[in-house]
DNA sequence: GAAAAATGTGGAAACGGTTTTACATGTTTC
DNA sequence: GAAACATGTAAAACCGTTTCCACATTTTTC
């Protein structure tokens, strides 16, 4: 493959003059800039981004660490944090974790080798210990200690979701979700925010404490066992806020099979707002986050990064979605 | 950050031998090696993966250019993809290209520039004019000229399908999909062969032939008055063959919007093999495709890539996948 | 016990660029 | 006509590795 020598020869010019040609800086004549250019396509030189990338101590690309990309939440949201990013000229390089925190931490070893522009960092694991502040972290939905983060407004979508189950004329109303309140080192993560939020309204209008369950999600294969057992236990339950529409649909399908209505006689809403391509079945009500909105301020964060700039935490706005569950 | 010199000079040897511990490589003394190894804890050295990739002329990255990630199959590829190349030591970038030709072509200069070591093409778009044959280029489900490619078997998916479909009584058969037939350039993908498959069954068994429908998908923002018209169009037909659960899922919509039963009426089959995590409805009966096999072939070929051996073309099984709807 | 083989080490070139420095022109300006 | 400035080039230094080669030391072999 022909590099900046090769094009420097064949032009009769020296390799800064075709540096400058190629990174339009400097002072070029306009002949010698054409025929630079001509020799470029000639032989057809490509610069090698790798070469540049080491001068130039950066090299245009993000890694991003979630759990996994078929969820369908952090799908979109790795979809719209792509898109966004493309638009500012970095690639991103996509790394499933499986929740796994060895597989995590096997990750962040090899990005501070790969000395990437940033690492976005989507993890319910306390990894704070194996984190290089030094490195430039960023992370969504979790709060680390000096790591930059943006997050949904969690706990304001837990009060959307209790507000609409009382308007619902819900009286006994319950939370099904697994935040991590099990683990050995229990961490306060946004995500508990959602259960907060929820749980202080219910409280501040009066109505019975909600019941708080949680259990194992595991590797985001739900156990239907594990609900059909909740909801037996609680038959006095008619109002049911999920950690998400993954969640809310597993239980929609066991207090189905169980006999009990949905909307009717008890209500579920859940949160991350599905777009379920192959639903064809109701569409579940739910808390949207927007990860459109979420990817940009991921992107203005690293932006900010390379400016050297102060990043501050930002918080994106959650929204009631209409459905046919609540 | 440290570098190499700054470990050999620390530990008083010169920076081939540090090189030499590293990479577990050449002759080195016992002592002198747990010397270096002492520095290299101390001053938290890490060896930089792209000075390292330089001379190396590999970075172990691969490209995995797709219309969607967002799109339930795709995303499942991509998640096997990851993790099928992570356990080989590769990393990778994802480029999603909203099936825009010129998103592709961006992106195929870019990754020249970056010289990554392979990359994986899913595209239904006309670009072998763009391909850099020079490039480690492995195409999905699509022929070009001189790029090795990894494909699942289309053709028995359809006769799958017609089968099914005959067996369950259907005598007006259907197929709905988009195949890019209506280009300037028409090119025949693989997934072109599912109709034919379908097709070619059905004639043989000497059922009427079967309407051929092909409407645009865009991005994947399927047009329910498209299948309206489609289906009020052609009241006779009792057995549908789509080219994707998606647009299976929109089609079962439209036919239960507009009084006609499935399967009692109308039997639908789908292609993917979706698996769904937020479906309250029926169970699409689908000819499914396998993510993990095909991530495993795509990681074969990658691997010869690197060996410099020649790589065959690989067509990877499909599966008829039970459901509820044909 | 000398030659041959194995072991151990460091300097320097190479990878393919960018950036800096030094210098050579040509054009104004006073 | 010399100083100041603008425009352009060549050569060298650097980025952080790996690899080749030369050389030194130790061990094995006959």
């Amino acid at each position: 493959m022909p590099n900046i020598k090769d094009v420097a020869k064949k032009a009769g010019v020296g390799i800064a003059t075709v540096s400058r040609v190629i990174n339009d800086s400097g002072y070029v004549k306009k002949e010698t800039r054409e025929k630079i250019e001509k020799v470029i396509k000639e032989i057809s030189y490509v610069p090698n981004e790798i070469a540049r990338s080491m001068t130039r101590q950066r090299n245009d690309i993000v890694a991003f660490i979630l759990p996994n990309s078929t969820h369908l939440f952090f799908g979109e949201l790795l979809y719209f944090v792509e898109e966004e990013l493309y638009k500012y000229g970095y690639k991103v390089m996509i790394c499933n974790s499986s929740e796994k925190i060895e597989k995590e931490i096997v990750y962040l070893d090899m990005l501070k080798n790969n000395r990437v522009d940033a690492v976005i960092l989507l993890t319910n694991n306390d990894i704070d210990q194996y984190l290089d502040k030094k490195l430039p972290l960023l992370s969504f939905d979790r709060r680390f200690d000096g790591v930059p983060f943006v997050a949904s407004d969690n706990y304001e979508g837990g009060v959307l979701a209790a507000k609409r189950l009382i308007e619902q004329g819900c009286k006994k109303m319950m939370f099904i979700g697994d935040d991590a309140q099990g683990d050995s080192t229990p961490v306060m993560t946004e995500v508990t925010k959602r259960r907060l939020g929820f749980l202080d309204y219910i409280k501040e209008k009066g109505y019975p404490e909600m019941i708080n369950i949680e259990y194992p999600l595991g590797d985001y294969i739900h156990i239907p066992e594990n609900i059909h057992k909740i909801i037996n236990e609680h038959p006095e339950i008619d109002g049911i806020f999920t950690i998400s529409d993954a969640v809310a649909c597993d239980v929609i399908k066991e207090l189905e099979n169980n006999g009990r209505r949905v909307p009717e006689d008890v209500k579920v809403i859940g949160f991350d707002g599905g777009r379920s391509f192959l639903n064809l079945g109701k569409k579940i009500t739910s808390i949207g986050q927007s990860p459109k909105l979420i990817a940009e301020a991921i992107r203005r964060s690293i932006i900010n990064f390379y400016k050297k700039e102060e990043i501050e935490n930002q918080i994106i706005p959650v929204y009631f979605q209409e459905g046919e569950t609540a």
